[in-house]
DNA sequence: TACCAGGATGTTG
DNA sequence: CAACATCATGGT
């Protein structure tokens, strides 16, 4: 078992309420507190767990292990998990807005789950563009159990996302029965055909200063504002990032504030003032109390 | 029934 | 440059 100790602000329970937040997931499982998760690596498949007492507690369960794997899984994972982030510096800015405030207190030690492949987080993003989220679930997951590669363990199967190289080989008809729409299914041909013929890399993009990732990111055909900003914060640790468009959000603030209304770009912007240098973060906790 | 969902793009006035 | 239609489907 590997052991990975965690900061003071850190709480599991709300981790692992984030992660089931729906039945429809295809690209991680949770059994008895426990996380279950496939990654590829070096071409092939790693199968993990990842529970806490007191620590977490990491398994690799699928048969081939050495150290190489087992520190790319710990990166994983402390990136996975937002392990690294001072919440200390959010929380004092969080100060300065009492709804926000109240939230960190209520979530205290929630951090942000993100995304540590830049490919999977553009590509869910893209899926749920416009639609709603249970529908948006529906369809990674036809995704994911069509052309995702599967490890079976203890009589379950386990999907890793499919590589930007399978995606980028396929039609735009491929995607018709699934029931992508057309321009959805363009978008994800564009960004799998940018990372797989390399115009496109995590580390890369990992190098430039904020906006010029945004640059080139909206550059793609079908990466707008939303998308890019979305991924920017859950793969690229910009917590400052912030998907203005984003709808989830309206709603959050609308109930948080006590609003009439959904607030528009324009007064979230304003609103957002108080929250610079982790306008990522809060959306993330916006998001997280639309769990109830 | 019409309208909205974790938007983005192309077209129109 | 702002307003509008389009997308594919499920939920309300």
């Amino acid at each position: 078992m590997i052991k990975l100790s965690t900061p003071t602000a850190f709480n599991f329970e709300e981790i692992l309420r984030f992660l089931s937040r729906n039945e429809k997931e295809s690209l991680h499982i949770i059994r008895n507190q426990e996380v279950f998760k496939v990654i590829s690596f070096e071409n092939s498949l790693i199968l993990f767990s990842i529970s806490f007492d007191s620590c977490l507690q990491i398994v690799i369960r699928s048969e081939h292990q050495n150290q190489k794997i087992i520190d790319f899984v710990k990166n994983y994972v402390c990136d996975w998990f937002d392990l690294e982030a001072n919440l200390h510096l959010f929380y004092e800015t969080a100060k300065t807005d009492e709804v926000l405030a109240s939230l960190c207190q209520r979530f205290y030690g929630l951090r942000m789950i993100g995304m540590p492949d830049l490919f999977e987080s553009l590509i869910w993003s893209i899926i749920g563009q416009q639609i709603n989220l249970n529908f948006a679930y529906a369809l990674k997951e036809r995704l994911v159990h069509n052309f995702g590669q599967k490890i079976v363990y203890a009589d379950e199967s386990f999907y890793a996302l499919p590589t930007p190289e399978k995606l980028a080989n396929l039609n735009l008809e491929d995607f018709q029965p699934l029931q992508f729409s057309r321009s959805k299914a363009q978008y994800i041909l564009n960004v799998s055909r940018e990372f797989a013929e390399g115009n496109l890399s995590q580390e890369t993009l990992k190098k430039l200063p904020f906006e010029e990732v945004k640059e080139k990111l909206v550059k793609i055909k079908g990466i707008g504002n939303w998308t890019a900003n979305y991924s920017m914060m859950k793969s690229l640790k910009n917590y400052d990032a912030f998907p203005v468009e984003d709808v989830g959000l309206h709603n959050a603030v609308k109930t948080q504030y006590g609003l009439a209304a959904k607030p528009t770009i324009q007064e979230l912007n304003q609103m957002a003032e108080n929250w610079k240098g982790w306008r990522g973060y809060a959306t993330f906790y916006f998001w997280h109390s639309l769990l109830g």
